[in-house]
DNA sequence: AGCGCCATGTAAGTGGTTACATGATTGT
DNA sequence: ACAATCATGTAACCACTTACATGGCGCT
């Protein structure tokens, strides 16, 4: 599942510019999917080459011109295909792991600082899904997600906290010895 | 963390051929990082010209030579740096929560499948997890990342379970309906 | 006879990131 | 005055993946 066939994808719920996706990407996809104005705006512009999708060009007083992207069928058709033959990988990259997975070479206040890092990033997605708007429709499969990163953040928040009042423990100890 | 530095922090284990970090990587980081042949050899290679690794030719008989690799002290000190600089990110990239947040357009069976595939997968880790060696002296870090997975992986499990009962007791009133 | 393990590497390709370039408008 | 928002794009770069090339040994 590159860019391209999330481009598709996010049509599906209707016409956007470039700049919109971007935005339609960070709503939806942030925590386990990203992609800037460099991977977009060249997959649009492929996308409309292959007649996957039409462009309209917008043009716009007081604002820059825009162009609007429509899905046509044979995008449409091309999506699905995707939604079917993709085997559904689930790699992430994530430093934090890695750096944790050395936390005995680490001093007490960067392991301190690391795992703060993290539970401030997640303390900050849970408080976005709190406070963030829910439309009225929403297709089943954006609820579904939404709560997984909800329930992943919450486990991996409940972890954390475990873990370091075992730290905080066993440095209570030291220092008592 | 790119792989260059990651070989270097598995190489403060101990040394070890680039066949052996393969492995390395697969046991450790298989979940959150993975990395093949084709980046790990010209790491090394680049790690030797740098100083940050020593490269030992071992003549066998019987099978292939091998390169064992050393760290140096540059080479930890390299890898302490990049431990103190990075800002962790934790970027995943999922197949499977992309294709979820379609399953609107997803027939029955392909969702079934989707949401069978990843269960399989995870309960596919738990189990490894639970037969796979613990060694003795094992690091605080190492059992952190193995504890983070499990209950990640479980709390994942859990969720899914639930999603695709209530499925099911859609279907149900829909058939009786 | 054939597969899987051991063991190292290269070359081409992929897919995405980062930095740059441009510029009016609206809010603080 | 200054920053943020709107809006589109390109070019250089980066890191990693995939496919290829080689070849003996041990097990079934």
């Amino acid at each position: 599942m590159d860019v391209k066939t999330l481009c598709l994808g996010l049509l599906t719920f209707g016409a956007a510019s470039g700049y919109d996706l971007k935005k339609r990407f960070e709503q939806s996809f942030r925590h386990f999917y990203s992609a800037g104005y460099g991977s977009i705006y060249p997959a649009l512009a492929y996308l409309a080459d292959t007649g996957l999708v039409t462009c309209e060009e917008i043009v716009q007083d007081g604002r820059p011109d825009r162009k609007l992207y429509r899905l046509t069928d044979a995008g449409r058709a091309e999506f699905m295909k995707a939604l079917s033959n993709t085997c559904p990988g689930h790699k992430m990259r994530s430093e934090f792991m890695a750096m944790m997975f050395f936390a005995h070479l680490l001093s007490p206040e960067q392991l301190q600082d690391l795992l703060g890092h993290r539970t401030g990033e997640l303390n900050g997605m849970l408080e976005e899904l709190a406070t963030g708007p829910v439309e009225e429709d929403e297709p089943p499969g954006v609820a579904f997600v939404r709560g997984f990163t909800e329930t992943l953040a919450r486990a991996a928040l409940e972890y954390i906290d475990e873990y370091r009042s075992l730290l905080d423990e066993q440095t209570r100890n030291r220092m008592a010895s």
